[in-house]
DNA sequence: AGAATCACG
DNA sequence: ACGTACGTGATTCTA
């Protein structure tokens, strides 16, 4: 009598089978970190029936290990013609162990073994041991040469979550031979799949009745004379060899090393706290609502009863007390000078709206807005500040922002949209913008139809809802100091920053424009005769047909569709031709001209000659800020042509100054600080020139030799190649120096700085682990193709996992040290009017330069605490070309 | 709409 | 062997 149940899982070939199954629907599956589900969700199906229909006592999955086992030893091309696995479902296969672990299941696998010979090994102690009954569950009919009166062998069949049940009896009515003999048969056919040939001309059909005439290969051979057919008889004695061989490479092994003993396989259950979490990573909704942990259906919005808001019932909005959800309708992105076009307003199953804005001034609605009592949920906080602002509402105690946390929950998907949003946080029936108003230029929003109503009213819902359930996930993470700390308070400096806007004189951009447009007019000429004919120099195509068809300059670089002409390839054939510079110098002002000439005059507003930019605060995958409408953070500086442009950059009252504060070497001071490495950490203590130390460090220099600028270069690329997660290949390319040179610099860089070589290796690590890398403020990216197989992909990944850290931790500095400042400014005239990533730019009073000169540099440097100083480094002057 | 180019940190 | 530096935005050309 058996009291016992074994469950042997295929883990390889049933996560096959489900990626396979699922093929067709794969880009449906995929959680919010873009991590493909297909296979993980699939398995997951498979392991809930069979442990449904099977009950077992105790289970294991087994996996394969790796790609060589004992059989690619005995026969080299043994799998050779497998295709790789596509990286869509390699991707998937840690998270698959994971699901195991979190379902209270044992996996196992072995080096140099497959999971069939985990199989059949465990299949066999569990035989002997007497008390159990054995299930297989496998993807692969190979498994059922294990088929015996204990142990069933379940073969899932393709596309659905049908088995299909091998006991003795049935492998005998089915394929007409005892589960023994199958090997057999495979042995005088061989497997086309996994690439090993039998017997020539003996098939399937020839096989079968051979093996039920004798038995067993072995007896074929013992009575290869009785064996009718002459032809057959010669195939067989010309492949003895590779029959027996296919047999040994069929059977699988029912004596492998295996460590785990049937004792340890008790099968757990589910360990609730993981798997909801690994449900809830990996977006299976059908699944969490299983485990009765049943988030979603709280979250789910059914129909909304509004009422529309009006003169009549305004005074029933004095019911909200405590909280409420607003969102603010805008016809456009830029909320600078889009038009407000209605507004919903409420709390849990009460809801207000209207598009009459006019109600939007109502003492009822301005007293709640701005009240310190009331609790506001929205949605973009910066957006609805400076939308408010603009018809003289200040808002205040704002607690939730869902696009704010959504970002730091997951930089990856994020989107400015509500509708989008929600439905990444399992709101299904809510509308996209664009679903509701159209794209490009067919948009139009009608503000008085009920659809716009209904649909705001439906936002401004889907945010009051998901507030606790997204305030939670924060909070798992790590990130509500995140958060409340930092980007929500930042979220109003931007937004007091871009409403102050920077004061730009368009005189000074039009008068060198009008000179830039005399010289574009000159060079053009010059670059016309010496082509001999008139074309488009702003077209890549027709230079290319130029420079290297019609005066065969020699092609050094190819882009996608044609030569390429960027500035690389043009500086090295500048000697070869003076129309190379030419285009040169034509390409470098036909850019300041249209972006930053015509460009900025575009967006200076005409009643206070300012331009207001808007910050992204939620779009780079680091935590920087990006700039928009226009861009502020790249403007020119590194030619002093287009430095010249700061010249219009200018502070808004008569005598004051412009101020820029820039933290030095702040990427490399993260560096030294987080990666701990005590001769970087030094270098800067000590003060010292980060490059000239690394060229002295890695050129072996003595402490007395002079740093040449140009050993000064390298090192300093050097630098930054670390900081962007470095390869030779990148550092050769982009410093001209030779791969094997670039090789040998990474090499001693390693040596002289090994904490930061332990570093870029623990990172990957990490990022491998955990499906995410870190900034100090605990800021995430997830890297879902760390685990890619493409090796671009996973390099990528790789140099990410290093970069994101710094880059990422300097921007939470910067950020820290702005909300500080906002604070510090209070009692003063100063603004901060910008800030472009490692700096921040302000205006000053006269009166007041004596006081910044040591209060903004003091706030900068005391942001954060690093195991190393901060250094802050000022400049000022009547224009922003001046503060330098 | 996407590619190429070039402006910044 | 594989083939690349990290993060952005604006403009212009081209399909």
């Amino acid at each position: 009598m058996t009291t016992k149940k074994l469950l042997l899982i295929d883990g390889n070939s049933i996560a096959f089978k489900a990626f396979y199954a699922l093929i067709n629907s794969l880009e449906k599956f995929k959680n919010n970190s873009g991590l493909h589900t297909s296979a993980i969700y699939g398995f997951n199906r498979m392991l809930d029936k069979v442990l449904e229909d099977e009950k077992p006592t105790d289970v294991l999955v087994a996996f394969d290990a790796g790609k060589t086992t004992f059989r690619t030893k005995l026969f080299p091309e043994y799998k050779g013609n497998r295709a790789k696995t596509p990286t869509e479902l390699s991707e998937q296969f840690p998270f698959i162990r994971e699901l195991v672990k979190d379902r209270g299941i044992k996996s196992y696998e072995l080096p140099n073994y497959e999971a069939d010979d985990i199989i059949g090994t465990l299949a066999k102690k569990a035989e002997a041991h007497g008390d159990y009954q054995v299930v297989i569950l496998t993807g692969d009919r190979d498994l059922t040469q294990l088929t015996s009166d204990k142990t069933t062998v379940q073969v899932s069949k393709t596309g659905t979550t049908a088995l299909e049940k091998y006991t003795p009896q049935y492998v005998e009515e089915k394929l007409g031979v005892k589960p023994s003999q199958i090997v057999d048969i495979k042995g005088l056919m061989g497997d086309n799949s996994d690439h090993y040939p039998g017997v020539e001309k003996v098939g399937k059909i020839t096989a079968k009745k051979l093996i039920q005439q004798f038995g067993s290969i072995e007896d074929v051979y013992q009575n290869i004379d009785n064996i009718s057919g002459k032809k057959l008889k010669e195939h067989l004695l010309n492949d003895r060899d590779k029959a027996e061989r296919a047999k040994v490479l069929a059977t699988i092994k029912r004596d492998a090393p295996v460590e785990v003993a049937l004792d340890d396989l008790a099968y757990q259950g589910d360990d609730l706290d993981q798997l909801t979490n690994f449900y809830e990573q990996m977006g299976f909704k059908s699944f969490l609502s299983k485990l009765g942990v049943n988030k979603t259906a709280t979250a789910e919005l059914t129909s909304v009863k509004y009422q529309k808001l009006t003169t009549a019932n305004l005074t029933e909005l004095a019911q909200f007390k405590d909280e409420i959800s607003f969102y603010l309708e805008m016809d456009d992105d830029n909320y600078h000078t889009a038009n407000l076009v209605g507004f919903a307003i409420g709390h849990g199953d009460q809801w207000f709206v209207t598009n009459e804005m006019a109600l939007l001034t109502s003492k009822p609605v301005v007293d709640i807005l701005s009240s310190s009592k009331i609790q506001k949920n929205v949605f973009d906080a910066k957006r609805t500040y400076v939308g408010l602002h603009r018809v003289g509402i200040e808002l205040v105690n704002v607690d939730f922002d869902m696009l704010l946390v959504s970002y730091l929950l997951n930089t990856t998907n994020n989107s400015n949209d509500v509708g989008t949003v929600a439905k990444l946080h399992g709101f299904d029936n809510i509308k996209t913008d664009e679903e509701v108003y159209g794209k490009g230029a067919k948009k139009s929003i009608k503000p008085e139809t009920p659809e716009f109503l209904s649909h705001i009213v439906h936002k401004a819902k889907a945010i009051d809802q998901l507030h606790n359930e997204m305030f939670e996930e924060l909070d798992k993470h790590n990130q509500t100091k995140l958060y409340r700390d930092i980007e929500i308070k930042i979220a109003f400096v931007l937004a007091k920053m871009e409403i102050t806007g920077i004061k730009v004189n368009p005189q000074t951009l039009e008068q060198m424009g009008s000179k830039f447009k005399e010289r574009l007019a000159e060079i053009e000429q010059t670059i016309f005769q010496e082509a001999g004919e008139t074309f488009n120099i702003g077209s890549p195509k027709q230079l290319g047909h130029i420079l290297f068809e019609k005066m065969h300059l020699p092609i050094l670089k190819k882009t996608k569709t044609g030569y390429s002409t960027s500035v690389d390839v043009l500086e090295k054939l500048a000697p070869d031709a003076p129309i190379v510079q030419n285009v040169l110098n034509y390409r470098q002002i036909s850019k300041l001209q249209s972006t930053y000439i015509d460009g900025l005059l575009k967006v200076i507003h005409p009643d206070d000659s300012k331009v207001h930019t808007r910050y992204l605060q939620t779009l780079t995958q680091t935590g920087r800020l990006s700039s928009v409408d226009p861009n502020l953070q790249n403007i020119p500086i590194r030619s002093e042509e287009g430095r010249l442009i700061r010249q219009a950059f200018v502070p808004s009252h008569n005598g004051w100054q412009i101020w820029s504060s820039d933290y030095s070497q702040i990427e490399l001071r993260v560096l030294a600080s987080i990666t701990g490495d005590a001769n970087m950490q030094e270098a800067f203590r000590e003060g010292e020139d980060i490059h000239a130390t690394t060229a002295r460090r890695i050129f072996g220099l003595a402490s007395n030799d002079e740093v040449t600028p140009e050993l000064r270069r390298q090192a300093k690329a050097v630098n930054f190649g670390i900081v962007y997660g470095i390869s030779d290949y990148g550092l050769a390319n982009n410093t001209g120096i030779s791969r094997k040179q670039a090789h040998q610099f990474i090499k001693r860089y390693f040596e002289e700085y090994p904490g930061v070589k332990k570093y870029t290796e623990d990172i990957v690590d990490f990022a491998k682990d955990h499906g995410y890398v870190e900034t100090i403020a605990h800021r995430r990216r997830y890297l879902p193709d760390i685990h890619s197989r493409n090796f671009n992909l996973r390099s990528f990944a790789e140099r990410t996992a290093m970069n994101t850290p710094i880059q990422g931790s300097a921007a939470d500095i910067i950020k820290i040290a702005m909300i500080n400042m906002m604070t510090a400014l209070k009692p003063l005239k100063t603004r901060m009017l910008l800030q472009v990533h490692d700096e921040l730019i302000f205006e000053v009073p006269e009166d007041e330069l004596e006081t910044v000169k040591k209060l903004i540099p003091q706030v900068m440097d005391s942001a954060v605490k690093l195991a190393i100083p901060l250094k802050v480094e000022s400049h000022w002057g009547k224009t922003w070309y001046d503060a330098k």
